[in-house]
DNA sequence: ACAGTCGCTTGATAAAAGTCAAGCGACTGG
DNA sequence: CCAGTCGCTTGACTTTTATCAAGCGACTGT
């Protein structure tokens, strides 16, 4: 790991609080990994051993059941991911994969855990970001259930709008196969859903998106802070 | 509050901990009130100023957008609902009302936030029940995401009959029509699938269900620890 | 006792989402 | 260069889910 990379890790919310000497100890153990695209990281049900931060590239959290898949998150840098099942000591809920080719820090479970407990600062941090992490699955929980999917869509592309703030020329983060299974929808539906929000001025070609109206938009997806504000 | 009232909040893990007079001062400027059923305790987007904790009775955490209602989840004692925002200091993302008459403490939130300050177990203990949420959540997102309305209510009646090991005789814990709004159904098409899953044995008349041959529905609804068991 | 409400169910119908199949264009590896 | 794969789109069709309407039975307040 490069010291700039160690240096934006400390950066870090969970980790801003902490004395240097503290943060060596809690790196003691750790790997810093670069991964090719498409490499599976974690697999649910597997015990969390190491807390894992993305320094690099992207992660994209998801879960299977029966013959079905389903994106989750996306992690993007710099981020942790699978914080609770560390905390937990439990197994993992979702699997991991990156996405791009990707450095990975990993960070014995230990380490955490005994850091929590000798540092209450660092406990504080942690619950902090605990908290964060519930409310934004909250949120994806409430987008789910309220909205359809040409809503959620339709929503998804107002946060990239207000994310990229280039006046209304948005491109798509990744492909619309992961886009469609983050939206909970099938490829085949995406595809159709923005068929759906011509009439609003939104206009695609391969991952650049163009909305001519993000008022149009606006009044059809009907965003509110509560679900669409990644802060709050 | 009675004092067995503040005993059994102290036997939460949150708090258990905790020396008894950080307790007493945790509890300075709490409100221990009894509801009437179906009274709004909470609503969406107002500050999180107290932590509630469900001592008796029932609590549903729900949300709107637009013109739709869904249950996020239901609060039963002993237990605490909405840590999150607390901790935050940022808006309710839920809305809560009381099922049936219920017993709630409120403990304003400045409260929680400096006992987590001076008191680090406290800090873990946090830690600890804010990531049990979070897990919960990310099983109900799963849930949602993977499985069909037929196969969530088969895996709900497996629950419930874990739960409460009466030998395939199983009580409904409420309204069918929360139970519809908590699976993401209509209540007609809860009816429905109560009736598609006939042939794997379940008779329902009213709120009792009878499941002949639990083996034939866990066939059909394939549960998993990893969205179906509480703990995990 | 009675009208009124409410929870629930059923049926008919409509809308939303998933499946299957085909085709196109971009990239990939021999 | 070419065959093969893959992501994406479109069309036809099926399945799932929601909506609308009606009816039944239990409870509620007058």
């Amino acid at each position: 790991m490069r010291p700039e990379n160690r240096r934006q890790v400390k950066e870090l919310t969970l980790f801003r609080a902490m004395p240097d000497a503290a943060f060596d100890r809690l790196l003691a153990g750790s790997f810093f990994q670069r991964f090719p695209a498409h490499v599976v990281l974690i697999r649910e049900g597997d015990l969390a051993d190491f807390l894992h931060i993305v320094i690099d590239g992207g992660v994209e959290l998801f879960s299977n059941w029966r013959d079905h898949e389903t994106t989750i998150s996306i992690a993007r840098p710099i981020s942790t991911f699978i914080l609770a099942a560390v905390v937990k000591d439990a197994p993992y809920l979702m699997s991991a994969r990156t996405l791009d080719a990707s450095s990975i820090l990993m960070i014995p479970s230990e380490n955490i855990r005994t850091a929590m407990l000798d540092d209450s600062a660092f406990g504080v941090a942690m619950v902090d970001e605990l908290a964060a992490c519930f409310r934004e699955i909250v949120k994806a929980q409430k987008n789910l259930k309220l909205r359809s999917g040409v809503e959620r869509l339709a929503n998804y592309l107002l946060r990239l709008d207000a994310e990229q703030r280039n006046d209304g020329r948005v491109v798509l983060p990744f492909e619309k196969k992961l886009l469609a299974s983050l939206l909970n929808m099938t490829p085949e539906n995406l595809s159709r859903a923005f068929a759906t929000l011509k009439p609003y001025g939104v206009a695609v070609s391969a991952a650049a998106v163009e909305i001519a109206n993000p008022g149009d938009l606006r009044r059809f997806a009907k965003p509110t802070p509560l679900i669409d504000d990644p802060k709050s």
